[in-house]
DNA sequence: ACACAGGGAGTAACATGTTACTCATGGCGA
DNA sequence: TCGCCATGAGTAACATGTTACTCCCTGTGT
């Protein structure tokens, strides 16, 4: 009897079966997290949300648990549940997580990559740029995370891939209204170029170290955007260096 | 009504908040998984596992939901619930992420370990030791998880340790069974020497090296126990070679 | 003005009820 | 003997009911 935003519901998932309730509310939480709908910090419960969307609350239960496992939403006993945005120490350690998979995971692509598997990356590529060009910031995420998740997929490791989709899921909500504040899309945009152009040549070396500078420059980016006031650059920087450091081969 | 086996339950968590049934109930699937009571491959359903636990289905639910999250079960609509044992390919990516995440967690280890630290670290060690003298597997994988555990934070990075814990899960089932059938005990224990003595010595490359020698020999272990019959050495080798391969330094 | 009990609203966690689906089985016809 | 279909047992997914807890208030005594 809530017909109001029961239209908030995304309906995807593999051919066949029909996807779950809990399914689409998943896709529904996230999206209201990206629109704004659900506000980072607030408290909210299971219940409001489960008429919202117009459901009970079993599959909203089981939705919200499985965000939780990724540390997207906290629960509060007989409290309710906050959206979490993470701070400048979750962030680091993401961005080094991430290193340590994806830049193994390109130097895999360039090995492998296929004629269909380069266009496919180039096609992700192209729609990046008309994302940047119709201002569109949400298709750019999209596409942005199509690109890495292709990439992770050409290195062959389905779990690489699941948990750095995990990771990014986390930081989305912190890149949102962070990249275009300070940066442009379109540097963003840019910083994959060196990537494709590597695994275009074959070269794993080189498309390891583009997706390290890529990963770095924009990690960078996010995590002082997050930490604006609550941290100084000090902090920053030593952060920084203790999770994401030097890689080990230049060293003594 | 059931107090048959309702004290399978294992009753940890952090002190103040009393552990939920969720939890619980997770843990006592594990232990199920370990002690034989749950079968791979087999066909449960939720309603049967419950009141054999004697309570109500909602934990339960929510318990394997968080299981299948990691792979450990894996639900079938309308079906029930089966213990998934890993395949030779998922081992193979499990260890491909480990070593990524691991190594660099012992060199950064080796930087920045303190006396009591490196105490820590001896107990476990000895703790091992203890258990293979009184050939107690359960013992060894547990001290052995905490030892991995303890040098992944101590490189900080608490988000690399949760994704290793849980790797971890969803293979300590092939590992049971397996290492005491074709390698002693002893032989994976004497495979930590080296990283300790690396990290004694402050030495992060040798660390670096150490642990992924262990994680490589162990992980290959591991690989050809659980793909007896199924694939041909040449098979497992070339998986292996595909996620595993060689790492960037000595390449071309 | 302020400390403080206690009552009540709201909640997650847990329990139970309902539905629509999957599949094994057995009977029936050829 | 074999194929086919109806039927019913058993299930996950979804819905709803219950409980014990956490706070926020509000009023009372000082």
């Amino acid at each position: 009897m809530s017909p109001s935003s029961a239209a908030a519901f995304d309906a995807k998932e593999r051919p066949g079966r029909p996807p779950t309730l809990t399914d689409r509310t998943i896709d529904a939480v996230r999206e209201g997290i990206r629109n704004g709908t659900l506000v980072p910090g607030e408290l909210y419960s299971v219940y409001r949300l489960a008429d919202k969307l117009g459901v009970s609350r079993s599959p909203v239960r089981d939705a919200l648990l499985r965000l939780a496992e990724t540390g997207m939403v906290a629960f509060e006993r007989n409290r309710g549940f906050r959206v979490v945005l993470p701070g400048a120490r979750e962030l680091t350690e993401i961005i080094a997580v991430r290193l340590a998979l994806e830049v193994p995971a390109a130097e895999r692509a360039a090995e492998r990559a296929q004629e269909a598997d380069r266009e496919a990356l180039e096609s992700e590529y192209k729609a990046m740029l008309s994302a940047v060009a119709a201002g569109d910031e949400t298709a750019f995420m999209m596409h942005d995370q199509r690109l890495h998740g292709l990439l992770l997929e050409l290195a062959g490791n389905a779990h690489a891939t699941r948990i750095v989709e995990n990771l990014r899921d986390a930081t989305r909500l912190v890149g949102t209204s962070t990249i275009r504040a300070s940066r442009s899309l379109d540097d963003v945009y840019r910083e994959h170029r060196p990537i494709l152009d590597a695994i275009e040549q074959g070269d794993p070396r080189a498309a390891g170290a583009a997706m390290r500078r890529h990963l770095e420059s924009t990690g960078l980016l996010l995590l002082r955007e997050a930490a604006r006031g609550h941290r100084t650059d000090a902090d920053l920087n030593a952060l920084w260096d203790n999770l994401v450091g030097l890689p080990p081969g230049p060293s003594a």
